[in-house]
DNA sequence: TTGTGTGAATCCCTTCACAGCG
DNA sequence: CGCTGTGAAGGGATTCACACAA
């Protein structure tokens, strides 16, 4: 939502332009805008100062978010070089890993920890959002575990649904879901 | 979807076990199942085996869709090493990048090849899927040129939004998009 | 005049409830 | 019986259309 409008300068910005942009309607950004009050100016639109800073703090970007990144793989190290990751307000406080030999090892300032070491990072660390770049096998033991330390969401990128209380959000990222739902977008494109 | 069958010995399920493993209703997975016809025994539930047997058919798994792969950083190397990817019906038949250091490099028994060669790989290879694992700088160049090329779909990694013809699907994945996600609906449950 | 904010109408998806088949 | 498949009901979201503010 919030690349929509990386506009400067430019102070002013209509439904219809974000519209455009968005893939969907003018009448739908209003409708979603005026959801959480009405910051539109009639005749000009919206000031694109005034959207940014609402919407931060609307979708809770207002504040830094401490990460824990579980498994130093290639998706971990991918997640950790990610280059947006710091500047959009997220601060992976710890690395953690089951396997001895990557123990110790440097990433940039952090150093991986033992996945043993799980429970007490989040406590003492005081994260509140763990990345699973962990296998299947092992995500819904440290799914677990995370939310009994008191973890508040989860970013799971192992191929498996995990279980955890209903009132913590579990965003999933499957390469192979997403890569279905192409298969099935073009299929579905050829035998109507 | 298909992860939620895998089963196999046991001969039939029910809705209502399907529903519990999908995070949703009984009524909804015999809704969304009837959409493509009616494969189930009444008083029994599904056969496992017809019901995985319809649902690679519909989905379209019951072929190989050839991808390549754009962009040889560490999302591409994660992506490529992703066990699943093969065992699922994809083949990447090719990974490009613009980088002179990394092209001839070995992935596996890919070697990588200039981004130069997208468009001509794309059709001697008949690739139907692009990876775009690229900077967001280069990713609506990449998608042009692929799209341009005959490629079918694509799953993008890059955080932008890319334009493409209406008929060709996009599958977003973008990890600060995802977290986003996640922030929002743990603001949001602590301010109602 | 322009473009928001919003009731009203509409559409679509989910849920209900049950007839009917194995 | 048990469980599917499906019309009917319900509800939430999208679209329409317009009064009104800048």
């Amino acid at each position: 939502m919030l690349e929509l409008i990386q506009d400067d300068g430019g102070v002013t910005v209509s439904s219809e332009q974000l519209a455009r942009r968005g893939h969907t309607t003018a009448a739908q950004v209003r409708k979603d805008l005026s959801h959480f009050g009405s910051f539109g100016k009639r005749g000009l639109g919206y000031s694109v100062d005034e959207l940014r800073d609402r919407l931060r703090i609307i979708l809770g970007l207002d504040r830094v978010w401490r990460v824990i990144l579980v498994g130093a793989g290639r998706i971990g190290s991918a997640l950790f070089e990610y280059p947006d990751f710091k500047k959009r307000g997220y601060d992976c406080v710890a690395v953690v890993d089951s396997d001895p030999a990557k123990i110790g090892e440097k990433w940039g300032e952090r150093v991986i920890r033992p996945a043993e070491e799980l429970e007490s990072l989040i406590k003492e660390l005081h994260a509140a959002l763990v990345i699973l770049a962990v296998p299947a096998s092992a995500a819904q033991l440290v799914a677990e575990r995370s939310v009994n330390a008191g973890v508040r969401g989860i970013l799971n990128f192992a191929p498996v649904q995990i279980q955890v209380p209903e009132d913590i959000p579990v965003e999933n990222v499957n390469l192979v879901m997403e890569l279905e739902a192409l298969s099935f977008q073009i299929t579905r494109a050829l035998t109507p």
